[in-house]
DNA sequence: CCTATGTCAGCACGACTGATATTC
DNA sequence: CGAATATCAGTCGTGCTGACATAG
């Protein structure tokens, strides 16, 4: 690390204020996810076990609905382990996903998305993205424009700590 | 507002990005937040103190150090005021604030910047800030463009939840 | 034997609700 | 008395580390 680097004021500038509007904004995602259904953790894990069901990704011609495994749901998740196994028994217990040894490693956990699961992720996303539409709504064009410009940035940025 | 509208798709699908984006950014919060020094919320808490005592907002001749009530330490933090309290002892005890009765209120607490607290916010701040500098600075000057000009959007949005 | 995978146990943090004082 | 202010007590959700069992 170069912690040589003065920076200069305008990054500077800019990083405090990301991180304020970052700083309210988890203020708005947790009342986003109060809205009883499920919680946020659980709906993160719920939509990544979706999207690997989508058969997005990996590429190989297998069958996309062979599950995900324990590892690889805290990667994705930006958990450890042992926080996704938690996740993963509290869904479990709720009739939302289940567990399945895999075949090929006896070591390892197939997690796949229950019927339910599937539904009660998809009403909650919707509602949860209702909510949010509806708050975007009210801004101008060129608001959203900016913003839809900003997503892809931000992601990069999000995707820095994961390295 | 017509609940009965659909919601276009390009509202829906902006607002689902948005809330992804927001859900990693959770995670980069998180990481920023844990270099020790001080919590995420205790900073809060002590940066809405810093604020109140600049002598921002009310404009009143009186000296501006004349402490917060808990209730608006709450209001502005968006927590509920057990939760304030739980913080504002913390900070009280690490020597960070302190509390004083109000003479004008006698149910009232008000909550005071020590210099110790000015100069650990201070120092926190700087840090936090540096750290995220040194992300934005891999990015190209396009992206912090379009990021810089996102943030009073998102302001905009975070402001949306207080009313 | 060493590594990888997952689970368990125990802890920390921060929010919440509900139940008190105390004062207006 | 009822309303407001703050605190206390207890609970919940979510993450972490460290210890472990099992399998590669």
């Amino acid at each position: 690390m170069n912690a040589s680097e003065p920076a200069d004021p305008g990054l500077l500038a800019l990083a405090q204020d990301f991180r304020e509007a970052l700083r309210h904004s988890i203020y708005l995602v947790r009342r986003l996810d109060a809205d009883g259904e499920l919680s946020a953790a659980q709906l993160s894990t719920l939509k990544m076990l979706v999207d690997a069901g989508s058969g997005a990704g990996a590429g190989d011609g297998i069958a996309p609905a062979q599950g995900v495994r324990v590892g690889e749901i805290a990667r994705n998740l930006g958990v450890k382990v042992p926080s996704a196994t938690e996740q993963i028994i509290k869904l479990e217990r709720a009739g939302l996903a289940r567990r399945e040894p895999d075949p090929d490693d006896s070591r390892a956990v197939r997690v796949r998305l229950t019927e339910a699961g599937r539904a009660a992720v998809e009403s909650a996303n919707e509602r949860r993205n209702a909510v949010m539409a509806g708050i975007l709504s009210s801004l101008s064009d060129d608001d959203r424009a900016a913003l839809a410009a900003a997503l892809p940035v931000i992601g990069r940025i999000n995707a820095t700590q994961q390295g």
